[in-house]
RNA sequence: GGUGCGGUAGCCAAGUGGUAAGGCCGAGCUCUGCAAAAGCUCUAUUCGGCGGUUCGAUUCCGCCCCGCACCUCCA
């Protein structure tokens, strides 16, 4: 069964397919800017990519599927990090992108096959804007800069649908310059592709273009260059959050087809944002968590994925903490059923209504409903534990991981614990309760086995 | 102002022109010295409001109310 998904550009169901003659299927996910630590609703964007590139190997095979995700480490962002902490911009977009791929990994996302950077292509970025320039679709600017001109290209918009809105107008947009550099363009709404050096890029620069000054690519052009080079003119999938489809994608359509002549992307993708408390998380509203953040509440990276495939990708989800306690509490359900499957000859696939799912629209609430609904209606005996496996692959649980993190209890804590257990040993229940009253008044709950036992924060 | 998305049980959240998946929480039960774990059972006559189409609408149409996001470099 294809795998049906929004397509962005013509706003309806599309099923993914490969283009090239060699059945590789050519996927392009919009990645970060490494600058600090990625925060959750990055992270959506990313688990879900995730799930696409599972099922694109489960729907294409393993070694059929190309998958492509950039680290911008060269932008606004980048440099003014590393100015402010005075390091090298090498080092300080190293740091992070270390932080982002241990992150990745804790959340069980497979990498990438490629993953460009936009400071290893600056030669493939000036080639395409040298294209661009020759086919006057770019100018220079006065200060060295070059632009890209919107007017060359008829369809800018397409993706946007630029024509169906208005410029905001009035008060909303006074006070909001369009852009600095609006003094150097032919026209407000062209866009930079290569910037000429200024004195707070420190010595970040790079030769330019022909004619073009020293400087360093703009954002949007990087993304072009690396697809077309690790992918080839022609893409199947192009994916991102909902905020890169206006203006970034819609520049990378316009660079890159204006340069190589041909279809950029066939298929669009964009996944929807992250709320916390209802709103967009900002810095200003305080809102913004890490996975460290999570972490250090004591909840598992694995439970932070479960919560964002809870909503519809395509939806905008709300995140709460009560919401990663749900989640947390789904896995331990899904781990003591995975624990109580039998190592072979079950005949009952949980993992159809799951994929049926995903591939509809990438429905990754309706596979945790579908999942749940399964295992509520087979006992363990009956079903396959290789189909569970991959049901648990599609969606990228890692069950063995999502043991929440158990803190050391304190020496007296323990010390207690040792005082009770001897006391239960002895039958001296009296006693024994005695001292769960006092471990509980010290925050910790003692889980008694029968050879053992162990000991948990109390929640609360 | 424009564009897009959404309002379903205490919380989260699928879904369909034919009478509401699932998760969490909560309650009861089984099991167990106790507790926990595990298992079982229960929990929306109803899908923002008002009209319309229809034999029948939560699902289609219209209007209204409310929320969120985007509108030039934020996943």
């Amino acid at each position: 069964m294809p795998i049906r998904l929004y397509d962005s550009l013509n706003r309806e169901l599309k099923p993914l397919e490969a283009h090239q003659k060699d059945g590789v299927f050519r996927f392009y996910n919009c990645g970060p800017t490494v600058y600090a630590p990625a925060h959750i609703g990055n992270f959506r964007t990313f688990v879900v990519n995730d799930v696409i590139r599972r099922l694109l190997e489960l729907e294409f095979g393993k070694d059929k599927v190309r998958h492509v995700r950039n680290l911008t480490d060269v932008d606004d962002k980048t440099i003014r990090r590393a100015r402010d902490e005075g390091r090298p911009l090498a080092e300080v977009t190293k740091q992070w992108t270390d932080k982002f791929h241990a992150d990745c990994a804790a959340l069980n996302c497979l990498p990438p096959h490629v993953e460009p950077t936009a400071t290893g292509h600056i030669k493939e970025q000036v080639d395409m804007i040298e294209v661009l320039l020759r086919k006057r679709h770019a100018y220079r600017a006065p200060d060295g800069s070059v632009y890209f001109r919107v007017s060359s290209f008829q369809e800018y918009g397409e993706l946007s649908h630029l024509q169906e809105r208005e410029l905001k107008t009035g008060s909303a947009l006074a006070g909001k310059p369009q852009t600095a550099d609006a003094d150097e363009k032919e026209d407000g709404s062209d866009f930079a592709l290569w910037k000429a050096w200024k004195p707070e890029d420190g010595d970040v620069k790079w030769p330019g273009p022909d004619d073009a000054a020293a400087g360093r690519p703009g954002w949007h052009i990087e993304c072009s260059a690396m697809s077309k080079k690790h992918l080839g003119d022609n893409i199947d999938l192009h994916t991102g959050g909902v905020d890169l489809l206006f203006p970034h994608h819609e520049n990378e359509i316009a660079q890159s087809e204006c340069c190589n002549g041909v279809t950029f992307a066939n298929h669009w993708y964009h996944s929807e944002h992250l709320l916390v408390d209802g709103k967009k998380m900002s810095k200003s509203l305080g809102n913004l968590y890490t996975l460290d953040d999570l972490k250090a509440k004591g909840f598992s990276p694995m439970a932070l994925r479960y919560s964002l495939l809870a909503g519809h990708p395509r939806k905008q989800l709300n995140f709460t903490l009560d919401g990663l306690h749900a989640a947390e509490s789904a896995l331990k359900t899904l781990r003591a059923y995975r624990a109580a499957l039998p190592a072979q000859g079950g005949t009952v696939f949980v993992d159809q209504p799951v994929l049926e799912a995903l591939q509809d629209d990438l429905n990754t609430p309706g596979a945790l409903g579908a999942l749940f609904t399964a295992i509520n209606h087979h006992k363990p005996a009956e079903v396959s534990a290789e189909h569970f496996d991959r049901a648990m692959f599609a969606l990228g649980f890692d069950l063995q991981a999502a043991e929440s993190p158990k803190a050391a209890a304190p020496a007296e804590v323990e010390a207690l614990a040792e005082k009770r257990w001897a006391a239960k040993t002895a039958k001296d229940f009296a006693a024994a309760d005695a001292l769960r009253k006092e471990l509980a008044t010290a925050g910790w709950s003692m889980l008694d086995r029968k050879d053992g036992y162990s000991l948990e924060p109390l929640k609360k």
